[in-house]
DNA sequence: AAATACATGTTGCATTTGCAACAATATTAT
DNA sequence: ATAATATTGTTGCAAATGCAACATGTATTT
């Protein structure tokens, strides 16, 4: 006889819950700092600024969305004067590559200047080694997972 | 000079890839299992059997979904024979309580009887005590920012 | 050389989701 | 007693999301 784990004990419901909060208090947070961007947009740019010459395909990957919806994103992007698209080559490919422009630096500075005043709050309660430990776990359990499970993405 | 910490390398992605990457590893079990019920009429049916005489707004508390959306799953569960709903007083207030029906009994332990079988393989690769800890560090981490965020769920 | 398969980005559409407004009822305040 | 407020569930609508089909161009195979 052994004991089941329902739902809401499961480790299923402590992730989604968990994702969840943090993904509302950034919406919050994007919210009060009064910015033009989202923090999806926001996601999108800082990882076009860590992967220079990234191309949309291996784009949408990194920040968790499907090909059309990084498409729209950087469309929005694009009309802000954050980042810039012109064609490249990738393995003898013609690809739509991205670079973030001066105005784009400057909205992601800006942007984590504010941000930083509102994580020191959170971060006094949760030390950062405790905070980097979690990330380790989160990581060793997710490629636990993705050992077993073909993912599409 | 601080190092910044970019969107790929923050809790907040990690967090959300991890609990993207385990609701697809939940679509593509129940999948398999050429089941009736989706992942979430599965969670809403094992949090009413855990709490006999719940009404419907503080379901949808617990499986993370609006009114909305808690009634439209409670419209298809109870479609399928699976719960059935009924007028009670809570508070002397009116309210829509639902209790599991045999049939939905039934539902639960086939399910859970099926997904045991896969989970055993996952679980061979993290054992039960990181899972536990890792649930902990989930809880008290989203506790930490629930206490600065108010969240209108 | 032609055909097939592959990679990339876009468009259209259907599904999911959540918010706001509403209806019904009960409680509280004036 | 009447009005204002609160709780619960439903409906309508708009935004977000992802999938499949398509267009374009390249690599590979025959």
């Amino acid at each position: 006889m052994t004991k089941r784990t329902h739902y809401i004990d499961s480790i299923y419901y402590d992730l989604e819950l968990t994702a969840n909060v943090m993904k509302v208090m950034g919406a919050q947070l994007f919210e009060r700092l009064g910015t033009d961007i989202t923090p999806m947009e926001h996601a999108a740019l800082d990882t076009i600024f860590c992967n220079t010459g990234i191309c949309q395909r291996d784009l949408a990957k990194l920040i968790l969305k499907d090909r059309a919806n990084t498409g729209r994103i950087l469309d929005s992007l694009e009309e802000k004067g954050y980042i810039t698209r012109f064609i490249d080559m990738k393995n003898n490919r013609l690809v739509k590559k991205m670079g973030v422009t001066e105005k784009g630096h400057q909205k992601l500075e800006e942007v984590h200047d504010k941000i930083e005043v509102y994580l020191k709050t959170i971060r006094s309660q949760c030390s950062d080694e405790e905070i980097e430990q979690l990330q380790v776990s989160l990581r060793k359990f997710r490629e636990n997972i993705l050992a077993t499970v073909n993912m599409n993405i």
